[in-house]
Parts: structure tokens; C-alpha cells; sequence
DNA sequence: GCGAAAATGACAGACGTCAATCATTTTCTT
DNA sequence: AAGAAAATGATTGACGTCTGTCATTTTCGC
């Protein structure tokens, strides 16, 4: 009928439940015999305990604190609801989430997500011994997972784009970066440069993911170069980029650049730039989650792979981002 | 501390465990004050019955049918793999998925899932109490949820990638339909038209979905009009497809077709063909899942929004698919 | 105000696991 | 072989909810 119990399990091998609860929580004090007996019921029945029943019992409910750097960028905010609608949605799991800023100091809890390559706090955490998951933005190191998008596919995606738009015609396009010392943006415009190839990429230009910064380079640039077909925003600040655009009218490079916000998306539909690539970041929160709540039942988290969405004007979701 | 429990919902509201039971699961028997006083201590302490307890108490595992049709069309294929993939997923969360032939009978169960249109089958289970998702195509009528991708704004996705590879230029584009008897079809077309118009699409093809006819035709239809830039395959039969463009070499239309499966991938990655609009099937699934999970524990299904994902060669998703 | 019906309370045994205690048996030491 | 140590078994009471039974109280019709 249903899934076997650990009862089961112990009166298949033959011990008591006792033993085979030692055994299964490594209470210790178990012959080593009754350890493979115990271990090879388990194989043979199929057990897998019942985490639902386990952690009724515990009264444990996961206890996951995230931190979200501040900012209204626009996408950290988007972060934040994410976060806040799951801990809504999770509420009857048992799940609470701690929305932390990433100026507060690190707690107990038994899982911790940061977003951005925190590293100190990252190290903090480790130190503590609490698993760590990034989400998107990496940091080699000791962590449990990363849940994010591959930003050299991610530029990948957007060179292939321009291509695509230059069919058949020279391309000089403009990569536009928050700064050169992220690694995120390093690796977008190493993918770019894959698919473009570095003749029809010019050099690129840093706006500090500053929207003032970028309307200004942007518009020397522009000028300097009238020759220019594309442009990649690879960072933040694209409030100073959208104005310059609506200023050209119908004679504008083909534009891509990245994460859907309130800005981007009026930009989008009012055609004043062609492209959006987006990390998602609900999806991306909500598989962080999953990956907490399997590091926090010991499991291994489920490797998953986030492709960036792309958008158009015409497909842009709806009132349910 | 933790979240209150029915207990602390009872006191609060001055009556006994067991009447705030009665209320909290629709028992009847129970004084309208009383009623009041109960929901309005519900409201008062937030509480939210703990799902998991619940079910422990129950020792209900969910029981859901997965109705699949037969074909290994590819897509269908990733449907089903995707169910096992999840079915194993979920084995601890005491769900049990009975992934179901088109044919085999109607069981009961606690939610199905239909993928594609079967209007009969989804009368059946609803005619038999069952809950019915539907996934992949939708059909008006008396189901719960659909899961899917919006296949006006897949249409239309592919629409604007013709638009832009044909930047500047004039397009022909020859939309290659299944049938045009299938809504989904009907709707990527008409998605298509919306943003090509009419000047720029060709009256569409119909293959049926079949590899034979897709390659004799287009082949006919390539023939006869040397001057069509693009191909919209809107449905399947695209192993027909691919060999034709293998031949045509360099000299080639812009092709976007749909659902990324081994062949499609193959042909993305030899260049072939340039762009994939895929559903997600795995995604999907995962989806419909909650969705059902939602919809035995009484509560509203969130509304999900699919946004079909944009494939190139360069942005192809991993082993992790 | 009386009897019937309705409403309420009290309680108990599940569900599968955890965590602890204590008694008993087996194994090891010398 | 006796005593110590290790291993095992048996048992119990949680966790929060469901579901049932049964006794008691309140309300209602007349």
C-alpha cells in the first residue's frame, strides 16, 4: 500500500525500531553488522523517510534567513518581493523566511541564502556553519549551491541577438558596463564576444550601474561614433539610456540589455529598445528555496539550470510576473 | 514561538478543540456564533492549518493521474519524463503520480492532469468528481487550472524574431502549420500576424505534424516561391524540415520552429536553423504539480504565467534540461 | 416548563517520526 | 568466569491534525 515505515524497515532486518532509528539518525552505539542490516532493509524496501512526518515531530520549521542587499534598483526590490511572496506561499510548510539586509549581523538559522557575491558574508556564514546558497551572482568557494543564471550565456544570447538584427550587414555594437571588476559583467561580455566576435564589438564603456554616468558616456559615445548599429547594456542604470533613445526617434541602434523592470518594460513597449534579457528573479528565489529546504533535510539539492528569459514587446508576461 | 494551533484557535475563540474543528472542516452541527467566533479567531492569530500534520493524520498521500498521449513525438516524450523525474522528486512529500495512457480508463484520484485538448476525457474525470488540470492546451470549460504557455504570444514571439532578422528588409515568411483545425495552431498563427501582418506572412502550409509531408511540401513550396526569408514551423514534423535547409547550404530562410527536442537541438546547434521557441515541458509539469497539490489541499491554485523560452545555439540549456 | 433536537465538550486512537529512558541481552576484557 | 562495556529491545510521550464516540449542556417548539 502505502511507503514502507521505518518499522518496517526494522522488522526486515530483523532488529528493533530502536536499532534501525539509531541507525538512521546515526545516534551510534550500533554493531556494525546490524548497520548493514539495517542499510540493506532500507535499499530493499525502498524506504525514504517521511520528512513531513519527521518534522512534525521535530517541530521544526526551517528557519532560512536571506540576504538582499539594498537598493531599489528595481531588480534587488523585485528580489525582495520574490521573497516575500514565498514566504506568504510556504507559510503552512513550516517555512519561515528571514528577509535580512545585508548589514545585519549573520543569525542562526539552518539555511542562508545571499544574493550578490557576498564573500565576507558568505565566510561568516560558512564560519558559523550554516550552508550557504548564492543566488545570482556567484562566488567560488564554499557553498552549498548556486541557483542563477549563466551570465556567459547570458551575453552569449544577447550577441546572438544583435547578430541576428545585423543579418547580413557589419555590426558595431557597443557593450555597455556597470563596471569591469564584476565578474558577472566580465563573463556577459566575454559571452558577447564569442558570438560577435571582437571585430564588430568596440570597446566597452563603465557607467558604475549609474544613470547618470550613463546618459552622459553614452551620449559622448554616441557621438563620437555615429556609426554605431548596437548597443548591450550589460549592468544596471538603463534609466539614463531609455531618454537618450526616445531622443533619436526612428534612427537608434538595436538595443538589448538586461533584467525586466518597471523602465525596461515601458521601454519595451514603447519601442524605444528591442530586448530584455531577464534572470527571473522569482524563479530564481523560488528554486533557492528548494534548494534550502533539500541542503536543510540533508538531501542534495537538485542542480537546476535558469536560462534567461528574453523579451520582446510581445511577450511580456502579464499581471502575474 | 511557532505558529499557533487549532488549540490556540479554540481557546482564543472560548470554545472547545472540537468545535473549532467542526468549523475549520465543514462538519456541521455548529451554532452560527460559534462559527463567527472561530473564523474570527482564525483571522485574529493568522493561523493556517499545518498542511503537513494534516495529511500525517490523514495518511493521505496524494494521488494524482497524469493522462499523456502516446507518440514519441519528442515532445510528449519530455512530458512524461518529466512526470517520472518529478514523481521521484516529490516521493517524501507523499505525493504519488500515476502517469496514465490516453486510453486506459478514468481512476479515481485527487487531481488529473490532461495534456492537450481532450475535451471527453476532462467531462469524464469532472463527471466523476476529479479535479482536472489541464496542461500544454487549453480548453474552455469546467477545469481548474491551465498550465501552459500562451501560444498567441509564442505566435507572436516568433513573429518579432522574423521581424528582426529581417530588420530593414522586406520578409516573406511561410508559416508551416500542423493543422489548422488545433486551437494552439490557430493561435500561433494568428500571434504571428499580429506583429508580421499580413504582407509579410505567406498563406501557411499544412503538414499534419508529419515528417513526410512536411519535406515534400515545403520542399513544393520552396520551389515555387524562391523568394520566401523565413519559415514559421508552427507545429511538429520538423525531422522533415531540417535535411531540406542541410541542403540548401549557406543559401537558407530565417527558420524559427517550436519545441526543443533532440532533432531541433541537433539542427540549432549545426545552424540549421536559428531559433527554438520551447514550452518547458519539465517546467511545466512542475507547475501542474503544485497546481494539483494546491488544488487537494483546498486552496486556490496561484495563477502561473509560462513564458515560452527562446532557444539559439548559443544559449542551449545544459545536461540538466 | 417539558421533551426533543441541536450544540458543545471531553477524550482517545491514529498517522510516522523523534528523542529519551530504562531494562535486558550480548560481547569483550583479563 | 566474573565484571565491565557495548549493543539491543521495549516503551513512552510528544508534534498538530483527523475522526470517531459519548456524555453533557444549551436551545427550541409548543
Amino acid at each position: 500500500m502505502g511507503n514502507p515505515t521505518l518499522h518496517d524497515v526494522a522488522r526486515a532486518a530483523g532488529v528493533s525500531y530502536s536499532t534501525a532509528d539509531r541507525v538512521l539518525n546515526g545516534r551510534g552505539g550500533v554493531a556494525e553488522k546490524s548497520i548493514q542490516r539495517v542499510r540493506q532493509a532500507i535499499q530493499d524496501l525502498g524506504y525514504r523517510r517521511d520528512m513531513t512526518a519527521a518534522n512534525l515531530s521535530r517541530r521544526r520549521s526551517y528557519r532560512f534567513a536571506a540576504y538582499v542587499p539594498q537598493g531599489d534598483h528595481g531588480f534587488f526590490s523585485a528580489i525582495r518581493r520574490a521573497f516575500l511572496a514565498e514566504s506568504q506561499r510556504r507559510a503552512g510548510q513550516r517555512i519561515a523566511i528571514n528577509l535580512r539586509d545585508v548589514t545585519e549581523p549573520v543569525t542562526d538559522c539552518d539555511c542562508a541564502v545571499t544574493v550578490g557575491a557576498d564573500q565576507d558574508r558568505i565566510d561568516a556564514l560558512t564560519a558559523a556553519g550554516i550552508p550557504v546558497v548564492t543566488l545570482v551572482s556567484d562566488s567560488p568557494g564554499a557553498r552549498r549551491a548556486y541557483i542563477g543564471i549563466d551570465n556567459l550565456v547570458a551575453g552569449r544570447t544577447a550577441g546572438r541577438l544583435h547578430r541576428i538584427a545585423h543579418r547580413g550587414g557589419p555590426a558595431r555594437v557597443l557593450p555597455i558596463l556597470g563596471s569591469a571588476g564584476l565578474r558577472d559583467h566580465r563573463d556577459r561580455l566575454a559571452g558577447a564576444i564569442e558570438v560577435l566576435g571582437p571585430g564588430s564589438l568596440l570597446p566597452a564603456i563603465a557607467v558604475a550601474d549609474d544613470p547618470g554616468r550613463m546618459r552622459a558616456l553614452l551620449e559622448q559615445a554616441l557621438r563620437d561614433d555615429p556609426g554605431i548599429t548596437g548597443l548591450y547594456s550589460i549592468g544596471a542604470g538603463n534609466r539614463g539610456l531609455i531618454p537618450l533613445m526616445r531622443e533619436r526617434g526612428g534612427d537608434r541602434p538595436f538595443v538589448v540589455l538586461h533584467e525586466l523592470t518597471p523602465h525596461s518594460r515601458a521601454a519595451l513597449q514603447d519601442g524605444l529598445i528591442d530586448v530584455v534579457i531577464d534572470q527571473k528573479p522569482a524563479e530564481e528565489v523560488a528554486r533557492a528555496l528548494d534548494a534550502m529546504k533539500a541542503i536543510a533535510d540533508g538531501e542534495a539539492p537538485a542542480p537546476v539550470a535558469i536560462t534567461p528569459a528574453i523579451f520582446f514587446k510581445d511577450n511580456l508576461p502579464g499581471d502575474t510576473p
